[in-house]
DNA sequence: AAGTGCGTAGGTATTTATACCTATTTTCTT
DNA sequence: AAGAAAATAGGTATAAATACCTACGCACTT
């Protein structure tokens, strides 16, 4: 961060803010709820990860704040943070995700994103978190924190587990996800089937399902081949 | 439906609009978005649908129009339009959902709802619904009707299959979601694990899945218990 | 050198789900 | 009145998952 950057108010153009969400209602709501505030201007707006990338790609300085969605088609809210940190790290980046799970706030952090909100949170707090990252910092919500701090508490209290899955337990969950079987996934893999049920115990314990409905649902909430 | 209403254009006063939605983001943003029409009017907001239930049953006469989510806590969109409609039939009942599934919709119909538009849809497409339904007519917005004519055709090719759910297997489906066994599915129904069983079996027939984990990605795509 | 996590693999037993089948009653539709 | 669909329940059999357990080698850290 070689340039220093000027808090809004000092500013005397707005902050250009690139808006990426699949949902038509929510990218027309925030340019609502932006339309009144002269430090912000929705300088341009994406129905996907790849529209916006090119949007950026083809006029970076066009855009000081990405405001992003996780969930979005053809490239996800992630790894369009990551490449636009990558290429642009002059623009901030913040994500706006309707999960407030462990995995999908590391995967924020990660991808060195600025600052993550939820959708459960209102105009407020949006507008804290842009006139945080905005002036270098970063921001996230504070809704958030008590799930870190409970995984923390879990990680303390049961003996180091709840921890994050192996890669290897991350391939045998999308398999598992992908309605394959405990013979079909050792097959594929060149292990005994009874290895594959010792993985899937343990992702149960880790990931505190007790069944493999629920690990399903874990794995969709936080973005297992979403 | 004793009572004419009469058209937006035609009124002094504004319809007055009761918005619940479990993210504050999305209450901000239409609320925002309707902050310069004259013809509507937010006058209320509600986060779960326990909330707006009684909102409603405390001053109905404040409310024309109720535009609600499906996936909330407490008490889901359906079930809030259903007693809604069932208690207040004056008021009119606008859901706005993620999911353009075959069984939302048909889940919203079956709940005597007036419209159903997707949050892929933006601020001219809620617009367009609210002056239709708050005409006394209804709206279903255009980008579920190729789903629900694929769903028709799926059902003349493949033998009368892939029809719709019926109310007994979306409880069950719902309850399986939820990680309960046969076994306890039947208890808390009343009924035995072996018709438990059938339903499910029926439920995989129709929904083309093979497994509980097809069936788990298919009701939460559907929109089955959000 | 000891400890830890990981991946590997086996044993045993039980529970749960799935694949077939038939069959009755009720309800709704034609 | 006839027919279709839904909800009910049973039989039989197999497949799959889960709950316990032990065990060993490898890589890494302390």
């Amino acid at each position: 961060m070689s340039i220093n950057l000027p808090l809004a108010e000092e500013r005397y153009t707005a902050f250009n803010i690139l808006l990426a969400d699949d949902h038509q209602m929510i990218v027309d709501g925030i340019s609502g709820m932006l339309a009144g505030e002269q430090a912000y201007r929705v300088a341009g707006t994406a129905l996907d990860g790849q529209q916006a990338m090119e949007m950026i790609a083809s006029r970076p300085d066009d855009y000081d704040v990405l405001l992003t969605d996780i969930s979005m088609p053809l490239l996800s809210g992630i790894d369009l943070c990551k490449m636009v940190k990558a290429s642009y790290p002059r623009i901030q980046v913040l994500v706006l995700s309707m999960y407030s799970s462990m995995a999908a706030v590391q995967e924020a952090v990660m991808a060195e994103a600025d600052g993550y909100i939820l959708k459960s949170s209102g105009r407020e707090e949006l507008l804290k978190a842009l006139h945080r990252i905005t002036g270098g910092g970063t921001y996230f919500s504070e809704a958030i924190l008590p799930i870190i701090y409970s995984q923390y508490e879990k990680a303390k209290t049961q003996e180091d587990y709840q921890r994050i899955l192996s890669a290897r337990e991350l391939e045998i969950l999308a398999m598992i996800v992908k309605e394959q079987t405990s013979e079909e996934i050792g097959t594929v893999l060149f292990i005994s089937k009874k290895t594959v049920d010792n993985h899937r115990a343990n992702i149960l314990e880790k990931t505190g399902c007790r069944t493999t409905v629920g690990l399903v649902k874990w794995a969709i909430k936080n973005g297992i081949e979403g």
